[in-house]
DNA sequence: CTCCAGGCTATACAGGTGTATGGGAAACGG
DNA sequence: CCGTTTCCCATACACCTGTATAGCCTGGAG
Protein backbone atom coordinates (compact mmCIF):
# COMPACT_ATOMS: atom_id res chain seq x y z
CA UNK A 1 0.00 0.00 0.00
CA UNK A 2 1.25 3.28 -0.90
CA UNK A 3 1.84 5.92 2.18
CA UNK A 4 -1.34 7.85 2.00
CA UNK A 5 -1.72 9.98 5.12
CA UNK A 6 -4.49 11.48 4.13
CA UNK A 7 -7.57 11.53 6.56
CA UNK A 8 -9.87 14.23 4.49
CA UNK A 9 -10.69 13.75 0.88
CA UNK A 10 -8.73 17.34 0.55
CA UNK A 11 -11.27 19.42 -1.52
CA UNK A 12 -9.08 21.67 -3.72
CA UNK A 13 -5.36 21.88 -2.79
CA UNK A 14 -4.43 23.58 -5.49
CA UNK A 15 -2.57 20.84 -7.21
CA UNK A 16 1.39 21.74 -8.95
CA UNK A 17 0.10 22.77 -12.57
CA UNK A 18 3.41 20.49 -14.38
CA UNK A 19 3.33 16.68 -13.64
CA UNK A 20 0.30 14.49 -13.09
CA UNK A 21 0.10 14.72 -9.38
CA UNK A 22 -2.45 12.02 -8.28
CA UNK A 23 -3.84 13.28 -5.29
CA UNK A 24 -7.20 14.97 -4.45
CA UNK A 25 -10.42 14.16 -7.06
CA UNK A 26 -8.39 12.80 -9.85
CA UNK A 27 -7.36 9.53 -7.47
CA UNK A 28 -10.82 9.31 -6.00
CA UNK A 29 -12.01 9.27 -9.94
CA UNK A 30 -8.74 6.42 -11.03
CA UNK A 31 -9.26 3.95 -7.91
CA UNK A 32 -13.40 4.06 -8.67
CA UNK A 33 -12.31 3.45 -12.21
CA UNK A 34 -10.50 0.95 -10.92
CA UNK A 35 -12.61 -0.92 -9.12
CA UNK A 36 -15.91 -0.34 -11.37
CA UNK A 37 -13.86 -1.66 -14.25
CA UNK A 38 -13.04 -4.84 -12.27
CA UNK A 39 -16.39 -5.53 -11.09
CA UNK A 40 -18.33 -4.96 -14.71
CA UNK A 41 -15.37 -5.29 -16.97
CA UNK A 42 -14.10 -2.51 -19.28
CA UNK A 43 -17.63 -2.60 -21.36
CA UNK A 44 -19.84 -3.05 -18.83
CA UNK A 45 -18.30 -0.02 -16.11
CA UNK A 46 -20.05 3.30 -17.20
CA UNK A 47 -18.67 6.47 -17.12
CA UNK A 48 -21.90 8.12 -14.96
CA UNK A 49 -21.52 5.29 -12.41
CA UNK A 50 -17.48 6.02 -12.17
CA UNK A 51 -18.17 9.47 -11.48
CA UNK A 52 -20.90 8.78 -9.25
CA UNK A 53 -19.00 6.09 -7.31
CA UNK A 54 -15.93 8.96 -6.99
CA UNK A 55 -18.28 11.20 -5.90
CA UNK A 56 -18.18 13.55 -8.83
CA UNK A 57 -19.57 14.88 -11.89
CA UNK A 58 -19.35 13.28 -15.40
CA UNK A 59 -17.84 15.81 -16.68
CA UNK A 60 -15.07 16.07 -14.11
CA UNK A 61 -14.02 12.29 -15.33
CA UNK A 62 -13.69 13.73 -18.54
CA UNK A 63 -11.88 17.04 -17.24
CA UNK A 64 -9.24 14.60 -15.88
CA UNK A 65 -9.08 11.98 -18.59
CA UNK A 66 -10.40 12.85 -21.64
CA UNK A 67 -11.97 9.66 -23.06
CA UNK A 68 -12.96 6.52 -21.32
CA UNK A 69 -10.41 4.18 -22.89
CA UNK A 70 -8.17 7.58 -21.41
CA UNK A 71 -9.33 6.73 -18.23
CA UNK A 72 -9.07 3.10 -18.75
CA UNK A 73 -5.15 3.64 -20.17
CA UNK A 74 -4.82 5.54 -16.35
CA UNK A 75 -6.01 2.69 -14.58
CA UNK A 76 -3.76 0.48 -16.25
CA UNK A 77 -0.47 2.48 -15.54
CA UNK A 78 -1.46 2.95 -11.98
CA UNK A 79 -1.85 -0.73 -11.36
CA UNK A 80 1.22 -1.66 -13.42
CA UNK A 81 3.04 1.39 -11.55
CA UNK A 82 1.83 -0.32 -8.31
CA UNK A 83 3.39 -3.80 -9.39
CA UNK A 84 6.21 -2.43 -10.70
CA UNK A 85 6.58 -0.85 -6.83
CA UNK A 86 5.94 -4.18 -5.22
CA UNK A 87 8.36 -6.15 -6.85
CA UNK A 88 10.78 -3.98 -6.49
CA UNK A 89 9.96 -3.45 -2.73
CA UNK A 90 9.96 -7.26 -2.20
CA UNK A 91 13.25 -7.34 -3.72
CA UNK A 92 12.47 -10.14 -6.59
CA UNK A 93 14.76 -10.01 -9.52
CA UNK A 94 14.23 -11.96 -12.89
CA UNK A 95 11.81 -15.21 -11.37
CA UNK A 96 8.47 -13.29 -11.03
CA UNK A 97 6.59 -16.38 -12.11
CA UNK A 98 7.43 -18.74 -9.28
CA UNK A 99 4.91 -18.41 -6.39
CA UNK A 100 6.49 -15.21 -5.82
CA UNK A 101 5.42 -13.34 -8.73
CA UNK A 102 1.91 -14.22 -8.21
CA UNK A 103 1.92 -12.97 -4.55
CA UNK A 104 3.75 -9.57 -5.53
CA UNK A 105 0.37 -8.71 -7.07
CA UNK A 106 -1.79 -9.99 -4.87
CA UNK A 107 0.30 -7.66 -2.15
CA UNK A 108 -0.28 -4.53 -4.77
CA UNK A 109 -3.74 -4.60 -2.91
CA UNK A 110 -7.19 -5.90 -4.01
CA UNK A 111 -8.38 -3.31 -6.29
CA UNK A 112 -5.42 -3.23 -8.16
CA UNK A 113 -5.09 -7.37 -8.29
CA UNK A 114 -9.00 -7.78 -8.98
CA UNK A 115 -8.13 -5.02 -12.01
CA UNK A 116 -5.94 -6.69 -13.28
CA UNK A 117 -7.55 -10.27 -13.12
CA UNK A 118 -10.58 -8.48 -15.58
CA UNK A 119 -8.02 -7.00 -17.50
CA UNK A 120 -6.43 -10.03 -18.68
CA UNK A 121 -9.45 -12.04 -19.25
CA UNK A 122 -10.43 -8.78 -21.42
CA UNK A 123 -7.36 -8.46 -22.88
CA UNK A 124 -5.33 -4.79 -22.34
CA UNK A 125 -1.72 -3.58 -23.18
CA UNK A 126 -0.95 -3.22 -19.35
CA UNK A 127 -2.15 -7.03 -18.72
CA UNK A 128 -0.44 -8.51 -21.61
CA UNK A 129 2.82 -6.81 -21.17
CA UNK A 130 2.10 -8.21 -17.40
CA UNK A 131 1.81 -11.31 -18.50
CA UNK A 132 4.51 -11.19 -20.62
CA UNK A 133 7.50 -10.40 -17.92
CA UNK A 134 5.72 -13.15 -16.30
CA UNK A 135 6.37 -15.56 -18.43
CA UNK A 136 9.77 -14.17 -18.90
CA UNK A 137 10.41 -14.58 -15.68
CA UNK A 138 9.26 -18.15 -15.74
CA UNK A 139 11.10 -18.69 -19.14
CA UNK A 140 14.61 -17.71 -17.21
CA UNK A 141 13.80 -19.61 -13.86
CA UNK A 142 12.69 -23.09 -15.83
CA UNK A 143 15.60 -22.73 -18.32
CA UNK A 144 18.49 -21.53 -15.43
CA UNK A 145 16.92 -24.60 -12.89
CA UNK A 146 16.60 -27.56 -15.42
CA UNK A 147 19.22 -26.29 -18.08
CA UNK A 148 19.12 -29.97 -19.98
CA UNK A 149 14.97 -30.28 -19.47
CA UNK A 150 14.21 -26.98 -20.78
CA UNK A 151 16.62 -25.69 -22.64
CA UNK A 152 17.37 -21.71 -23.57
CA UNK A 153 15.20 -20.48 -25.95
CA UNK A 154 14.11 -24.54 -26.62
CA UNK A 155 10.04 -24.42 -27.64
CA UNK A 156 9.84 -26.59 -24.90
CA UNK A 157 11.09 -24.16 -22.11
CA UNK A 158 8.64 -21.51 -24.26
CA UNK A 159 5.60 -23.56 -23.83
CA UNK A 160 5.75 -24.47 -20.22
CA UNK A 161 6.93 -20.95 -19.29
CA UNK A 162 3.65 -20.06 -21.11
CA UNK A 163 1.65 -22.47 -19.30
CA UNK A 164 2.96 -21.33 -15.81
CA UNK A 165 1.98 -18.00 -16.50
CA UNK A 166 -1.15 -18.92 -17.61
CA UNK A 167 -1.89 -21.35 -14.71
CA UNK A 168 -0.58 -19.09 -12.03
CA UNK A 169 -2.68 -16.09 -13.89
CA UNK A 170 -5.55 -17.96 -13.99
CA UNK A 171 -5.73 -18.29 -10.42
CA UNK A 172 -6.09 -14.53 -10.08
CA UNK A 173 -8.85 -14.49 -13.31
CA UNK A 174 -10.64 -17.05 -11.64
CA UNK A 175 -10.43 -16.13 -8.00
CA UNK A 176 -14.23 -15.77 -7.99
CA UNK A 177 -14.56 -19.39 -8.49
CA UNK A 178 -11.57 -19.79 -5.72
CA UNK A 179 -13.80 -17.64 -3.74
CA UNK A 180 -16.81 -19.76 -4.24
CA UNK A 181 -15.07 -23.36 -3.53
CA UNK A 182 -12.55 -22.01 -0.61
CA UNK A 183 -15.32 -19.94 1.24
CA UNK A 184 -12.81 -16.64 0.85
CA UNK A 185 -11.79 -14.57 -1.79
CA UNK A 186 -8.27 -14.75 -2.37
CA UNK A 187 -8.15 -10.83 -3.46
CA UNK A 188 -9.66 -10.15 -0.48
CA UNK A 189 -6.04 -9.93 1.29
CA UNK A 190 -6.87 -12.19 4.52
CA UNK A 191 -4.48 -14.78 4.44
CA UNK A 192 -2.87 -13.96 1.42
CA UNK A 193 -0.37 -16.84 1.71
CA UNK A 194 -3.30 -20.18 1.55
CA UNK A 195 -3.57 -19.19 -2.30
CA UNK A 196 -0.20 -19.94 -2.48
CA UNK A 197 -0.09 -22.99 -0.23
CA UNK A 198 -2.40 -24.60 -2.13
CA UNK A 199 -0.71 -24.19 -5.20
CA UNK A 200 2.08 -25.79 -4.21
CA UNK A 201 0.07 -28.46 -2.79
CA UNK A 202 -1.14 -28.85 -6.23
CA UNK A 203 2.27 -28.84 -8.15
CA UNK A 204 3.24 -31.27 -5.48
CA UNK A 205 0.98 -33.92 -5.54
CA UNK A 206 0.65 -33.68 -9.95
CA UNK A 207 4.37 -33.53 -10.08
CA UNK A 208 4.45 -36.54 -8.32
CA UNK A 209 1.03 -38.17 -10.35
CA UNK A 210 3.18 -36.56 -13.49
CA UNK A 211 6.25 -38.78 -12.85
CA UNK A 212 4.24 -41.96 -12.05
CA UNK A 213 3.87 -44.70 -14.52
CA UNK A 214 0.38 -43.70 -15.09
CA UNK A 215 1.19 -40.37 -15.43
CA UNK A 216 4.07 -41.45 -18.32
CA UNK A 217 0.94 -42.89 -19.64
CA UNK A 218 -1.28 -40.21 -19.92
CA UNK A 219 1.91 -38.45 -21.42
CA UNK A 220 2.52 -40.64 -23.94
CA UNK A 221 -1.02 -40.64 -25.07
CA UNK A 222 -0.66 -36.67 -25.25
CA UNK A 223 1.88 -37.16 -27.73
CA UNK A 224 5.16 -36.88 -26.10
CA UNK A 225 7.23 -34.68 -28.16
CA UNK A 226 11.45 -35.24 -29.08
CA UNK A 227 12.22 -34.99 -25.38
CA UNK A 228 10.30 -37.73 -23.21
CA UNK A 229 13.15 -36.55 -20.38
CA UNK A 230 14.90 -38.32 -17.84
CA UNK A 231 12.50 -39.48 -15.23
CA UNK A 232 14.90 -40.63 -12.52
CA UNK A 233 16.06 -37.73 -10.97
CA UNK A 234 13.66 -36.42 -8.62
CA UNK A 235 15.78 -33.89 -6.73
CA UNK A 236 18.11 -31.50 -8.75
CA UNK A 237 18.74 -29.26 -6.14
CA UNK A 238 17.99 -25.82 -7.81
CA UNK A 239 19.44 -22.61 -7.23
CA UNK A 240 17.99 -20.54 -4.57
CA UNK A 241 15.54 -18.44 -5.48
CA UNK A 242 14.37 -15.25 -4.45
CA UNK A 243 11.38 -14.82 -2.09
CA UNK A 244 8.71 -16.87 -3.19
CA UNK B 1 -43.70 -27.03 -56.70
CA UNK B 2 -44.98 -29.33 -53.88
CA UNK B 3 -43.03 -32.58 -54.52
CA UNK B 4 -39.55 -31.03 -54.29
CA UNK B 5 -36.86 -32.83 -52.06
CA UNK B 6 -34.54 -30.92 -50.39
CA UNK B 7 -31.84 -28.88 -52.77
CA UNK B 8 -30.68 -26.34 -50.07
CA UNK B 9 -29.18 -28.01 -46.79
CA UNK B 10 -32.47 -26.50 -44.89
CA UNK B 11 -35.42 -25.47 -46.78
CA UNK B 12 -37.52 -25.22 -43.98
CA UNK B 13 -38.98 -28.58 -43.59
CA UNK B 14 -41.52 -28.02 -40.83
CA UNK B 15 -39.79 -29.50 -37.70
CA UNK B 16 -41.81 -30.90 -35.24
CA UNK B 17 -43.89 -28.32 -33.51
CA UNK B 18 -43.57 -29.28 -29.35
CA UNK B 19 -39.77 -29.51 -28.46
CA UNK B 20 -36.56 -27.90 -29.17
CA UNK B 21 -35.60 -29.01 -32.81
CA UNK B 22 -32.27 -27.68 -32.70
CA UNK B 23 -31.94 -27.64 -37.19
CA UNK B 24 -32.62 -24.77 -39.65
CA UNK B 25 -31.64 -21.36 -38.68
CA UNK B 26 -32.72 -21.81 -35.27
CA UNK B 27 -29.33 -23.97 -34.91
CA UNK B 28 -27.63 -21.39 -37.09
CA UNK B 29 -28.54 -18.15 -34.52
CA UNK B 30 -27.17 -20.36 -31.44
CA UNK B 31 -23.81 -21.08 -33.28
CA UNK B 32 -23.32 -17.35 -34.21
CA UNK B 33 -24.36 -16.47 -30.86
CA UNK B 34 -21.99 -18.69 -29.68
CA UNK B 35 -19.42 -17.14 -31.40
CA UNK B 36 -20.16 -13.81 -30.85
CA UNK B 37 -20.14 -14.39 -27.05
CA UNK B 38 -16.89 -16.02 -27.24
CA UNK B 39 -15.25 -13.02 -28.82
CA UNK B 40 -16.63 -10.49 -27.83
CA UNK B 41 -18.21 -11.49 -24.31
CA UNK B 42 -21.51 -11.16 -22.92
CA UNK B 43 -22.04 -7.35 -23.05
CA UNK B 44 -20.23 -6.34 -26.04
CA UNK B 45 -21.83 -9.30 -28.29
CA UNK B 46 -25.16 -7.49 -30.27
CA UNK B 47 -28.20 -8.93 -31.22
CA UNK B 48 -27.78 -7.25 -34.05
CA UNK B 49 -24.11 -8.86 -35.05
CA UNK B 50 -25.42 -12.09 -34.03
CA UNK B 51 -28.13 -11.88 -36.40
CA UNK B 52 -25.85 -10.83 -39.63
CA UNK B 53 -23.64 -13.22 -38.30
CA UNK B 54 -26.92 -16.11 -38.99
CA UNK B 55 -28.02 -14.51 -41.78
CA UNK B 56 -31.61 -13.62 -40.35
CA UNK B 57 -33.16 -10.95 -38.79
CA UNK B 58 -32.93 -9.74 -35.31
CA UNK B 59 -36.56 -10.37 -35.25
CA UNK B 60 -36.21 -14.21 -36.10
CA UNK B 61 -33.79 -14.00 -32.75
CA UNK B 62 -35.96 -13.16 -30.42
CA UNK B 63 -38.84 -15.15 -32.33
CA UNK B 64 -36.51 -18.23 -31.25
CA UNK B 65 -35.05 -17.17 -27.86
CA UNK B 66 -37.05 -14.63 -26.64
CA UNK B 67 -34.58 -12.76 -25.41
CA UNK B 68 -30.52 -11.60 -25.37
CA UNK B 69 -30.52 -13.92 -21.57
CA UNK B 70 -32.23 -16.03 -23.08
CA UNK B 71 -30.07 -16.54 -26.29
CA UNK B 72 -27.09 -16.84 -23.43
CA UNK B 73 -29.14 -19.31 -21.61
CA UNK B 74 -29.22 -21.47 -24.55
CA UNK B 75 -25.64 -21.25 -25.27
CA UNK B 76 -24.73 -22.55 -22.12
CA UNK B 77 -27.15 -25.27 -22.13
CA UNK B 78 -25.78 -26.12 -25.75
CA UNK B 79 -21.87 -26.31 -24.86
CA UNK B 80 -22.75 -27.78 -21.17
CA UNK B 81 -24.54 -30.71 -23.87
CA UNK B 82 -21.87 -30.75 -25.71
CA UNK B 83 -19.27 -31.05 -22.90
CA UNK B 84 -21.13 -33.91 -21.11
CA UNK B 85 -21.44 -35.84 -24.17
CA UNK B 86 -17.92 -35.56 -25.10
CA UNK B 87 -17.09 -36.43 -21.30
CA UNK B 88 -19.26 -39.88 -21.54
CA UNK B 89 -17.76 -40.32 -24.95
CA UNK B 90 -14.16 -40.23 -24.11
CA UNK B 91 -15.02 -42.77 -21.13
CA UNK B 92 -13.90 -40.50 -18.73
CA UNK B 93 -14.75 -40.78 -14.73
CA UNK B 94 -14.34 -39.14 -11.48
CA UNK B 95 -10.78 -37.69 -12.78
CA UNK B 96 -12.12 -34.66 -15.21
CA UNK B 97 -9.63 -32.36 -13.18
CA UNK B 98 -6.58 -34.21 -14.69
CA UNK B 99 -5.02 -33.30 -18.03
CA UNK B 100 -8.05 -35.57 -19.03
CA UNK B 101 -11.16 -33.09 -18.46
CA UNK B 102 -9.25 -29.89 -19.45
CA UNK B 103 -9.01 -32.23 -23.27
CA UNK B 104 -12.45 -33.15 -23.32
CA UNK B 105 -12.98 -29.59 -22.81
CA UNK B 106 -10.82 -29.14 -25.59
CA UNK B 107 -12.11 -32.06 -27.76
CA UNK B 108 -15.61 -30.88 -27.69
CA UNK B 109 -14.92 -28.22 -30.15
CA UNK B 110 -12.78 -24.59 -30.67
CA UNK B 111 -16.49 -23.01 -30.77
CA UNK B 112 -17.32 -24.36 -27.13
CA UNK B 113 -14.19 -24.07 -25.60
CA UNK B 114 -13.83 -20.33 -26.61
CA UNK B 115 -17.10 -19.72 -25.43
CA UNK B 116 -16.25 -21.82 -22.37
CA UNK B 117 -13.63 -19.97 -21.68
CA UNK B 118 -15.39 -16.21 -21.61
CA UNK B 119 -18.48 -17.63 -19.86
CA UNK B 120 -15.85 -18.77 -17.16
CA UNK B 121 -14.32 -15.46 -16.73
CA UNK B 122 -17.79 -13.13 -17.45
CA UNK B 123 -19.02 -15.58 -14.50
CA UNK B 124 -22.26 -17.99 -15.92
CA UNK B 125 -24.30 -20.55 -14.34
CA UNK B 126 -22.93 -23.00 -16.42
CA UNK B 127 -19.76 -22.15 -16.56
CA UNK B 128 -19.79 -22.35 -12.79
CA UNK B 129 -21.74 -25.43 -12.74
CA UNK B 130 -19.02 -27.19 -15.13
CA UNK B 131 -15.89 -25.56 -12.69
CA UNK B 132 -17.52 -27.04 -9.77
CA UNK B 133 -17.84 -30.20 -11.26
CA UNK B 134 -14.32 -30.08 -12.57
CA UNK B 135 -13.49 -29.26 -8.86
CA UNK B 136 -15.31 -32.08 -7.29
CA UNK B 137 -13.27 -34.36 -9.97
CA UNK B 138 -10.43 -32.73 -8.86
CA UNK B 139 -10.86 -33.30 -5.24
CA UNK B 140 -12.09 -36.66 -5.52
CA UNK B 141 -8.94 -37.62 -7.48
CA UNK B 142 -6.82 -36.19 -5.21
CA UNK B 143 -8.34 -37.71 -1.85
CA UNK B 144 -8.18 -40.85 -3.93
CA UNK B 145 -4.64 -40.56 -4.51
CA UNK B 146 -3.17 -39.13 -1.30
CA UNK B 147 -5.50 -39.79 1.21
CA UNK B 148 -3.03 -38.55 4.12
CA UNK B 149 -1.80 -35.64 2.45
CA UNK B 150 -5.70 -34.49 1.06
CA UNK B 151 -7.96 -36.19 3.55
CA UNK B 152 -11.37 -36.31 2.32
CA UNK B 153 -13.33 -33.35 3.08
CA UNK B 154 -10.71 -31.53 4.15
CA UNK B 155 -10.38 -27.96 4.27
CA UNK B 156 -6.73 -28.86 1.99
CA UNK B 157 -8.24 -30.84 -0.13
CA UNK B 158 -10.88 -28.50 -1.15
CA UNK B 159 -8.57 -25.82 -1.39
CA UNK B 160 -6.14 -27.92 -3.69
CA UNK B 161 -8.94 -29.04 -5.76
CA UNK B 162 -10.49 -25.44 -6.22
CA UNK B 163 -6.78 -24.67 -6.87
CA UNK B 164 -6.17 -27.24 -9.25
CA UNK B 165 -9.59 -26.65 -11.07
CA UNK B 166 -8.63 -23.07 -11.65
CA UNK B 167 -5.55 -23.44 -13.09
CA UNK B 168 -6.40 -25.43 -15.53
CA UNK B 169 -8.99 -23.59 -16.46
CA UNK B 170 -6.82 -20.78 -16.09
CA UNK B 171 -5.05 -21.99 -19.82
CA UNK B 172 -8.43 -22.15 -21.29
CA UNK B 173 -9.50 -18.54 -19.91
CA UNK B 174 -6.19 -16.63 -20.95
CA UNK B 175 -5.82 -19.02 -24.32
CA UNK B 176 -4.97 -15.57 -25.89
CA UNK B 177 -2.13 -15.14 -24.01
CA UNK B 178 -0.61 -18.90 -24.67
CA UNK B 179 -1.26 -18.35 -28.30
CA UNK B 180 0.73 -15.33 -28.32
CA UNK B 181 3.45 -16.65 -26.29
CA UNK B 182 3.46 -20.07 -27.73
CA UNK B 183 2.51 -19.09 -31.70
CA UNK B 184 -0.28 -20.96 -32.07
CA UNK B 185 -3.83 -21.22 -30.07
CA UNK B 186 -4.03 -23.84 -28.20
CA UNK B 187 -8.14 -23.37 -28.83
CA UNK B 188 -7.83 -23.59 -32.49
CA UNK B 189 -7.98 -27.72 -32.70
CA UNK B 190 -4.36 -28.36 -34.22
CA UNK B 191 -2.24 -30.33 -31.94
CA UNK B 192 -4.46 -30.57 -29.39
CA UNK B 193 -1.72 -32.26 -27.16
CA UNK B 194 0.87 -29.60 -26.81
CA UNK B 195 -1.19 -27.37 -23.81
CA UNK B 196 -1.10 -30.71 -22.13
CA UNK B 197 2.27 -31.45 -22.47
CA UNK B 198 3.31 -28.17 -21.42
CA UNK B 199 0.73 -28.54 -18.44
CA UNK B 200 2.60 -31.94 -17.25
CA UNK B 201 5.95 -30.34 -17.73
CA UNK B 202 5.32 -27.46 -15.73
CA UNK B 203 3.52 -30.03 -12.64
CA UNK B 204 6.70 -31.92 -13.22
CA UNK B 205 9.07 -29.40 -12.99
CA UNK B 206 7.18 -27.17 -10.09
CA UNK B 207 6.60 -30.29 -8.09
CA UNK B 208 10.03 -31.03 -8.01
CA UNK B 209 10.50 -27.63 -7.12
CA UNK B 210 8.20 -27.57 -4.11
CA UNK B 211 9.44 -30.73 -2.52
CA UNK B 212 13.44 -28.95 -2.65
CA UNK B 213 14.91 -27.11 0.37
CA UNK B 214 14.17 -24.17 -1.35
CA UNK B 215 10.42 -24.91 -2.09
CA UNK B 216 9.84 -26.01 1.49
CA UNK B 217 11.53 -23.24 2.88
CA UNK B 218 8.93 -21.02 0.29
CA UNK B 219 5.91 -23.01 1.67
CA UNK B 220 7.25 -22.65 4.99
CA UNK B 221 7.05 -18.63 4.55
CA UNK B 222 3.67 -18.83 3.26
CA UNK B 223 2.51 -19.63 7.16
CA UNK B 224 2.02 -23.80 7.61
CA UNK B 225 3.81 -26.28 7.98
CA UNK B 226 4.52 -29.39 5.41
CA UNK B 227 1.27 -31.19 6.86
CA UNK B 228 -1.06 -29.01 8.83
CA UNK B 229 -3.26 -32.14 8.87
CA UNK B 230 -7.47 -31.35 8.78
CA UNK B 231 -8.18 -28.35 9.86
CA UNK B 232 -11.73 -27.33 10.17
CA UNK B 233 -13.90 -28.21 7.42
CA UNK B 234 -17.08 -27.80 6.47
CA UNK B 235 -19.96 -29.95 4.91
CA UNK B 236 -17.96 -31.88 2.09
CA UNK B 237 -18.97 -30.21 -1.34
CA UNK B 238 -22.36 -31.26 -2.80
CA UNK B 239 -21.76 -33.97 -4.98
CA UNK B 240 -24.91 -34.90 -7.91
CA UNK B 241 -26.48 -38.29 -7.44
CA UNK B 242 -26.74 -40.04 -10.80
CA UNK B 243 -24.25 -39.10 -13.02
CA UNK B 244 -20.78 -39.70 -12.47
C1' DC C 1 -11.99 45.83 -5.51
C1' DT C 2 -11.49 43.28 -10.40
C1' DC C 3 -9.72 39.65 -13.08
C1' DC C 4 -9.22 35.07 -14.31
C1' DA C 5 -7.40 30.37 -14.44
C1' DG C 6 -8.92 25.96 -13.29
C1' DG C 7 -11.61 22.52 -10.59
C1' DC C 8 -16.23 21.27 -11.09
C1' DT C 9 -21.26 20.82 -12.57
C1' DA C 10 -25.38 20.57 -15.56
C1' DT C 11 -27.27 19.80 -19.74
C1' DA C 12 -27.60 18.52 -24.65
C1' DC C 13 -26.66 15.55 -28.41
C1' DA C 14 -25.74 11.73 -31.59
C1' DG C 15 -25.36 6.98 -31.75
C1' DG C 16 -26.13 2.26 -30.32
C1' DT C 17 -28.68 -1.01 -27.41
C1' DG C 18 -32.46 -4.50 -26.39
C1' DT C 19 -37.07 -5.16 -27.16
C1' DA C 20 -42.03 -4.66 -28.79
C1' DT C 21 -45.07 -4.52 -32.73
C1' DG C 22 -47.19 -5.24 -37.09
C1' DG C 23 -47.09 -7.58 -41.18
C1' DG C 24 -45.68 -10.91 -45.04
C1' DA C 25 -44.62 -15.64 -47.06
C1' DA C 26 -45.00 -20.55 -47.25
C1' DA C 27 -46.81 -25.02 -45.79
C1' DC C 28 -50.62 -27.67 -44.38
C1' DG C 29 -55.99 -28.60 -43.31
C1' DG C 30 -60.44 -27.72 -44.69
C1' DC D 1 -60.88 -21.45 -52.78
C1' DC D 2 -59.99 -19.73 -47.50
C1' DG D 3 -58.02 -20.19 -42.73
C1' DT D 4 -54.39 -21.22 -39.60
C1' DT D 5 -49.98 -21.97 -38.03
C1' DT D 6 -45.23 -21.22 -38.16
C1' DC D 7 -41.20 -18.96 -39.79
C1' DC D 8 -39.37 -14.70 -40.81
C1' DC D 9 -38.66 -9.61 -41.68
C1' DA D 10 -38.74 -4.37 -41.29
C1' DT D 11 -39.58 -0.86 -38.38
C1' DA D 12 -40.42 1.85 -34.20
C1' DC D 13 -39.63 2.83 -29.46
C1' DA D 14 -37.61 3.72 -25.04
C1' DC D 15 -33.39 3.59 -22.87
C1' DC D 16 -28.54 3.99 -22.07
C1' DT D 17 -24.02 4.97 -23.74
C1' DG D 18 -19.90 8.23 -24.43
C1' DT D 19 -18.92 12.76 -25.57
C1' DA D 20 -19.30 17.90 -26.40
C1' DT D 21 -20.52 22.34 -24.73
C1' DA D 22 -21.66 26.14 -21.70
C1' DG D 23 -21.56 27.94 -17.30
C1' DC D 24 -20.78 28.13 -11.96
C1' DC D 25 -17.69 28.55 -8.01
C1' DT D 26 -13.32 29.07 -5.50
C1' DG D 27 -9.14 31.37 -4.52
C1' DG D 28 -5.02 33.70 -5.48
C1' DA D 29 -2.74 37.90 -8.29
C1' DG D 30 -2.93 42.61 -10.05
Amino acid sequence: MPTDPNPRPEPNPRPRPGPPDDRTARARIRDAALAAFAEHGTRGATMRGIAEAAGVSVGLVQHHFGTKDGLRAACDEAVVDLFRRQVSAAGLGAELSGPGGLGALLAAGPAAARYLARAMADGSAAADGLLDELTDGAEDFLSATWPDRFPAGSARARDAAAALAAMHGGTLVLHAHLARRMGADPLDGTDPGRLGRAIIDVHRALGEFAASPTGAAIADSLGTGPDPGPDTDTAPAPKEPGRG
